[in-house]
DNA sequence: CAAATTTGACCTGT
DNA sequence: ACAGGTCAAATTTG
């Protein structure tokens, strides 16, 4: 029974905030219109969704006209925070440029330790939201696609209760560029063919979608056609195998389909190569529309539908 | 050889 | 103490 009701100064002064971003970026969006760079448009729409969610965090009920959410089914779990107002940093400031809490005791050695506990709790304040993505045979990939953000992954686990361990993500540009999104994959129990994914934090990072080394001989490639731009998403990703490359970050640009809140990018998450399960009883009975095992047969193919890109290879 | 993943140890909040 | 989350060394991958 949370208080809905009791929204502090700071909520209102935040939730207004938003609104007015959201306006901005929405006209904007709207004012680029066609002759927009694909990559301004990608922007434009993730800064768009980026308020969207975060209204969505505030438990803003979203009016119809404006704002329109992905039509899956977006589970939003508001940050229950015990009394304080989930800031997150960069989405209030807007500016990349959280800067690191300036350290003012003279703790030398423990450093570590400091930012550890230090982000740790910072990190529980930040918003956190989590969508369900299905995957089918031959249906492709069905859920919010907006993941077009490069993954790296630093950890999995064996969730009590659960048949699947969890794995962890993080932005790859965490170090770079100090982006503190996170995201958690987790294989549903029961359905197969569904994954949760939770994220925590807004990405922070420049190069979200598209940045192109300006300084360096990139071979521009010049087809900007209306292919499928799979950009510097995934940059160097592990086409090892196309099922490896899908489970862990699948990032297909559909040209076409003018959706407009709907991003055209789609990700996929990661599977689990080997849940080497005790016998909890047996696991295995479950009605395999298509098993894990599967998705590391070369022999099955998953890619009937969906424009296989296979990312071009970016050499040096 | 650099970047990404794996995996057990370690940290933190119930 | 335990479960979930993260770190980091070793290993794999490109």
């Amino acid at each position: 029974m949370e208080g809905k009701d009791m929204l502090s100064w700071e909520q209102k002064t935040l939730l207004s905030e938003l609104i007015l971003g959201l306006d901005a970026a929405k006209k904007l969006q709207s004012r680029l219109g066609e002759a927009t760079a694909e990559t301004d448009e990608i922007l434009v729409k993730q800064i768009v969704s980026s308020y969207e969610r975060s209204l969505l965090l505030l438990n803003w009920s979203s009016s119809p006209t404006t704002v329109q959410l992905l039509p899956t089914q977006i589970t939003v779990v508001p940050v229950k925070t015990t009394g304080g107002v989930p800031e997150s940093p960069a989405l209030i400031n807007g500016s990349p440029r959280s800067e690191e809490f300036v350290d003012g005791g003279g703790s030398s050695e423990s450093h570590h330790r400091q930012d550890y506990i230090f982000n740790s709790k910072k990190r529980k304040m930040l918003p956190k939201w989590s969508e369900k993505v299905r995957i089918s045979p031959e249906r492709g990939l069905e859920g919010p696609q907006d993941d077009v953000y490069s993954w790296r992954k630093y950890g999995q686990k064996d969730i009590l209760g659960a048949k699947f361990p969890r794995s962890y993500y993080r932005c790859t540009h965490r170090s770079t560029q100090n982006c503190w999104a996170t995201k958690q994959v987790q294989r549903s129990d029961g359905d197969a063919t569904v994954f949760e994914v939770t994220y925590r934090g807004t990405h922070t990072c420049s190069q979200a979608a598209i940045t192109p080394p300006p300084a360096s001989p990139v071979k521009q490639k010049e087809n900007t056609r209306l292919k499928p731009a799979i950009t510097t998403t995934t940059t160097t990703q592990k086409p090892k195998d196309l099922l490896q490359s899908l489970k862990s970050n699948l990032t297909v640009r559909t040209d076409g389909l003018d959706v407009d809140d709907g991003k055209d990018v789609f990700s996929f998450p990661d599977t689990p190569p080997f849940y080497t399960y005790g016998d909890f009883g047996h696991v295995d009975s479950s009605p395999p529309i298509f098993d894990v095992s599967d998705w590391f047969n070369p022999t099955v193919e998953i890619d009937t539908t969906f424009p296989t890109f296979l990312h071009e290879s970016i050499y040096y």
